[in-house]
DNA sequence: CGTTTAATTGACATTATTCAACCCGGGTGG
DNA sequence: CCACCCGGGTTGAATAATGTCAATTAAACG
C-alpha cells in the first residue's frame, strides 16, 4: 500500500472514529479492525451514479470526500431524494443485504470513498462484536434523520422544511469538522434542495429568497451564508437532538467485556 | 417460566424468526438465543404511552400481538407518525444507544410484547454475531419502510399516499401471516391515517369516500375492505420491492462460519 | 461570444387546509 | 328507558399554501 494512501486512510477513518467515539471506546485495535477493511480509496467524478435505481448493489462505501444522495424517481418524473451522505457516511450500507437497489446511489461532487467489498465487510462483522455494535450505532443515526425528514415533510410548512434542513446540514457540518460558523459550501442545486424538501423549484427559489430579504440566510452559487441562525432555528423548530452526540451512560455493557 | 407463557413465547418468536429466515438460516442453537432474551411477556392497554416524547427510554420490546405507533407532536399541535410497528416488529431499538426518545411510542390497541432489557440485549449482541446479523436485518428493513414514507410524503398526491400506505400495510399484514385477502382489522382512525401520510383529517375523510365511490376500498369502523387490489396498487404506484423479502444470494457470508 | 443550465418572477391553477355545521352510534347518568 | 353527551365521521364553503406555466435574467462553460 503507498504511502499517501495510508495518510488518506487515516484522515477518512478518523472522521469516522471521531463520530463514533462518543459512543464507543475507540481504541487501536478497533482502528487496526477500520484499517484491516478500508483498503481501496476509490474517487468518483460529480455525477457519477454508483449504483442505479433498480441496479444491482456492488460493494459498500465510506465516503471521505464529497457529497453522495440517494434519491427515487418516480414515474411522473419528480424525484425525491431521500437522504445525503456526507464524508464519514456510509453509502449503500444495503448492499450487506439487499441485491437490487430502490433508489440511486449518485455523486454531487467529486468524491473519495473506501470501497468495502461485502463478503469481507460481513466476515468482519461476524467476527468482531465491536464493529457490529458500531454499524448498529450508524444505522441507529442514520435512522433518526430519517425520521426528523418524515415529520418535516409530513407537518412542516415549505418555509420551516428550508430552515430545518438547511439547520441539520450546518450541524452535520459541524460535526465533520467545518469550522466557519457563517459560511458553508452546500453543493446543491435550488433544484436538488427542492426534491429533498418534496416542494417545486419555483416555491423553493421563493423560499430562498425571502429568508435573504429577511437577512435570516442567504445561499447563492453553492454557498450558504448564515446570518441569523438563531432565527433560521427557531423557524425551523430545529432541535438537534435527534442527531445524538451524546452518549447514552448506563448503556455500556454492550462492547467486547475487555473495555 | 409458565407454560402458557412459554406457548405464547414459541408463537412470537416464530413471527419474528419467519420474516428473517428468508435472509438467515435460523435453527436450533438461533432459536433458542431468542429464547433465552424474550423471558418476559408484557401486557399493555390501548392507549398507553410506552415511551413519552422527551422522555427517557427504557428497555427494548418485541411486539407479539398489537399495533404500537412512534409519533412526534409538534409545538403547535400538529402530529406525525413516523412508524407502525406490527407483530414481530421491534420497539424502542434506539433504548440500546440512546438515552431519551425523540418521540412517542403508544399503543393503539391492546398490546403484548417481550421485554428485552437493554443490557441483556446488547449483552447477547456483543456476544453471537447471528444476532447481530438479525438485528442488522430488522434496522435495514426498518429503513426501507422511511424511506418509501419519505418519497410518499415529498412526492405523492394525498391520494396516491394514502393508497401506498394501505398497500403496504396489507402487504405487511400479509407477511405476518393475516390470510383474508379482501377484509383487514386496521385498528387506526382516520385522523391517525392522517398523521401518517401528512394531510388533514378532512381531506382524509374525502380521500376515503372517494376511494370508498370508486369500488376501491371501503375503510369503516376500523375495517378495511379491499374491493379492487390491482387499482389501488396503480394508484399508488405500489412496488412491494422495499419490503425485501427475498434473499442476496451472494451474500451468504454474513454468518457465523460454522453455518 | 453563443449555448446551455440554473435562478427569478408574475400570473394563474390546483391542491389541501380551515372553519363550521351536522350526523351517528355508544356510553352514561338520571 | 331515555336524554344527553362525546368522539369520530361527513360535508360544503371559504381560505391559504403550493404547484404549474411561461417569460426573463443571470451564471457557467466551452
Amino acid at each position: 500500500m503507498a504511502v499517501t494512501e495510508e495518510t488518506e486512510l487515516v484522515q477518512l477513518t478518523e472522521i469516522l472514529l471521531k463520530k463514533v467515539a462518543g459512543f464507543f471506546e475507540v481504541n487501536d485495535e478497533v482502528r487496526a479492525t477500520f484499517y484491516e477493511i478500508c483498503t481501496d480509496l476509490e474517487e468518483f467524478d460529480a455525477g457519477t451514479v454508483i449504483v442505479p435505481q433498480g441496479g444491482d448493489y456492488g460493494d459498500i462505501f465510506l465516503l471521505e470526500r464529497g457529497w453522495v444522495v440517494r434519491s427515487r424517481h418516480l414515474e411522473n418524473g419528480a424525484r425525491q431524494i431521500v437522504n445525503v451522505a456526507l464524508p464519514g457516511d456510509f453509502v449503500a450500507m444495503n448492499a450487506l443485504l439487499f441485491s437490487t437497489s430502490d433508489f440511486e446511489l449518485s455523486c454531487k461532487t467529486d468524491v473519495a470513498a473506501f470501497r468495502l467489498p461485502a463478503d469481507r465487510l460481513g466476515n468482519a462483522l461476524s467476527r468482531d462484536a465491536m464493529l457490529s455494535a458500531a454499524l448498529f450505532w450508524v444505522n441507529a443515526h442514520e435512522e433518526s434523520l430519517l425520521a426528523e425528514r418524515i415529520v418535516s415533510l409530513g407537518r412542516r410548512s415549505a418555509r420551516q422544511r428550508t430552515a430545518h434542513v438547511l439547520c441539520e446540514l450546518i450541524s452535520r457540518l459541524e460535526i465533520i469538522g467545518i469550522m466557519d460558523p457563517e459560511m458553508f459550501v452546500i453543493p446543491m442545486s435550488q433544484e436538488e434542495f427542492a426534491d429533498i424538501l418534496g416542494i417545486s423549484v419555483v416555491h423553493m427559489n421563493k423560499t430562498l429568497r425571502t429568508f435573504e430579504r429577511e437577512g435570516v440566510v442567504s445561499f447563492r452559487n453553492a454557498i450558504l451564508m448564515v446570518q441569523d441562525r438563531k432565527k433560521l432555528e427557531i423557524e425551523a423548530g430545529f432541535d438537534n437532538g435527534y442527531l445524538h452526540f451524546a452518549r447514552r451512560e448506563d448503556r455500556n455493557a454492550w462492547r467486547p467485556k475487555r473495555y
